[in-house]
DNA sequence: CATGAATGAGTTTTCATTCAT
DNA sequence: AATGAATGAAAACTCATTCAT
């Protein structure tokens, strides 16, 4: 098995180059969403990125760095949601947090439930780079911080449970079709707060 | 994308046919939980198995009809494990016989976390045959039966939400490394009494 | 700059695979006596040898395990030859073992002295496998031997010259155009002599 | 094959621009010496280089533009250097002025084995333009004229046999590790005496 | 039935070269 | 002149699948 190279090569500088990166990674998530990882090929995502397969490599060494930035970037922004989720959370009851918890993840997930579904598989194979790695341990940290706070035992494996049952179920319920987000959002409440009792 | 031929060839009848396909099957499932789809190829398979690739091909029409074969024998043995946990369901508690459920879930699942992802992940994209889509509905059924039985209200919904977050509760502490079924069956029955209180 | 494998892929057991492994070292050898190290592409190879491109793979896992191979053979048969001349130097004089050694290598070079240059070239950024740097070893110990039983002082020094200026002269006769190997060897003959005088 | 432009493009006139072409040149050569041919890729020389991929092809149209262009510089001082030794050959001896022409030889390989090789190599299948060629011509006519000086019979084949000959025992030392030019000369001495003789 | 050599479409990846800025 | 983003032809290499023995 080639262990393949996964950090981005160079860091685009000029306004073109920022748009082609930008280009080759929706268009990546896109496939990823429509057709799932065995239809992610790296001449493809340079088609429907309108880019040339040579462009795609000045960026990506490899299909997985592609996989891995997409990670990146999905992780960092449901660390910015779920630490917004968080941040008054002294001043907060309980369920008034967790509501905004469940709402972002909801949310981050729910749209796009089978590329929320290929990059969570990928992950599972995936060297992940350092930068990814520290924004899961965030994550989890978000979620056993505030867990803590409010004198939840054994927090660390509650957070694991809680964070690995609500991709479960919020996966389920987009690929059955679900898209009505306040209704699912309601189900996750009782989801957390039951186990939580 | 190819839409691959997924029914088994031949029945074998033959006692030493039979020990090839046994072969195969395990020789897959053994090398999707140790690296995962992307390592799975019909040639190491076969090498795996001890037998030739054209054997393999005597057998199995295509790699997908060896994945959906190893999905249905899983959710064959699923099946009945449900179906005998809920046999009793009319005279036993609704405590009693949930036990006995997730029980049978942890154990179909905790000691092959790469495998049951794999796998899961594998039914997102492959079109399932009949006889497997039947045995999902079966199980599906054998929830709902349970939940109607004890005045769940919204029974379909309520199923599918524990299956879908069951299974990522699961495969996440099997990936974690925990092995103690017991433990993860505690966690479990809080989970879902907690969503169904 | 990766580092390709070498070692050849798998034995070929049944006559066909041996055939074919035969044609693709004759492919690739005939490729560098025309074109060189640059005209020799895998694609090219299989298209010569009349076999696929996943044929070749079978055999060979890179480009550079072709290479390596041809150059083991060639040098097996150099040290086949270099030791059938001096087998009897005991019995014999030194001009005698000499003019025997000195065929052997104008005829190992002078009819394709693109292959022997590119091969030597090759040679020189190529991580070759055991085998070859014994036989290389040999070689050079074929000639030591040979110079120590005739008193030459120096003897290591003095062989590696011997060999390095003795294949410049010949592959350079032979880019030259000249066919004669007689005329060639009389004059190799007066270098070998003239330096070790 | 694409036969490949290889006369410079412009000459440069600016300080600024003969730096960037010396700068290439250098760098070109450095990663011959370093890595061989397959290493030396365009997009790398300007990267060494310090200079944009643009710049390079402002100055060369190909990479085998620079090859050649390198090439020519070497063959132009190795000229200089053997017309400087061959100067005075109708007042000295044959020997002060072959040894002359040695020491020029050994000085211009030694240090650099792997360019040197990689450069010959490159030689063998470049196209050379007129100005190189014309170079090696009266490299040749310089060995010729001194040959002939001191009643060489077959000067022109002799002046082949040894410029290849020692061109073959310099690189061998010098990939062997050897670094003492002056032991190394009387060795060529010795090579190139004897031959003569 | 079993074998394993052979196939070739499909992918990944490189790198010389162009061209808009 | 210089830059560096973009290009795409061409190469390496894989792997599901077929078929002669």
């Amino acid at each position: 098995m080639k262990q393949a190279q996964i950090n981005p090569r160079k860091t685009p500088k000029q306004a073109r180059a920022k748009a082609s990166v930008q280009a080759i990674l929706q268009a990546a998530a896109h496939i990823l969403e429509r057709g799932g990882l065995e239809t992610l090929t790296t001449n493809y995502v340079a088609e429907v990125a309108g880019v040339s397969i040579g462009t795609l490599y000045q960026y990506y060494p490899s299909k997985e760095a592609i996989l891995t930035d997409i990670i990146r970037q999905k992780r960092a922004r449901l660390l910015e949601d779920l630490q917004a989720a968080t941040l008054a959370m002294r001043n907060e009851s309980f369920d008034a947090t967790l509501a905004k918890l469940l709402r972002a993840a909801v949310e981050s997930q729910l749209h796009w439930p089978k590329l929320s579904k290929a990059l969570e598989y990928a992950e599972s194979f995936l060297p992940l780079e350092q930068e990814t790695r520290v924004l899961n341990e965030q994550i989890n940290q978000t979620i056993v911080a505030f867990l803590e706070h409010h004198q939840v035992a054994g927090a660390p494996v509650a957070a694991r449970d809680l964070v690995s049952a609500l991709r479960g179920m919020i996966d389920g319920a987009g690929l059955a079709g679900e898209t009505d987000a306040q209704a699912l959002f309601e189900r996750t409440l009782r989801l957390a707060k039951g186990y939580l009792a």
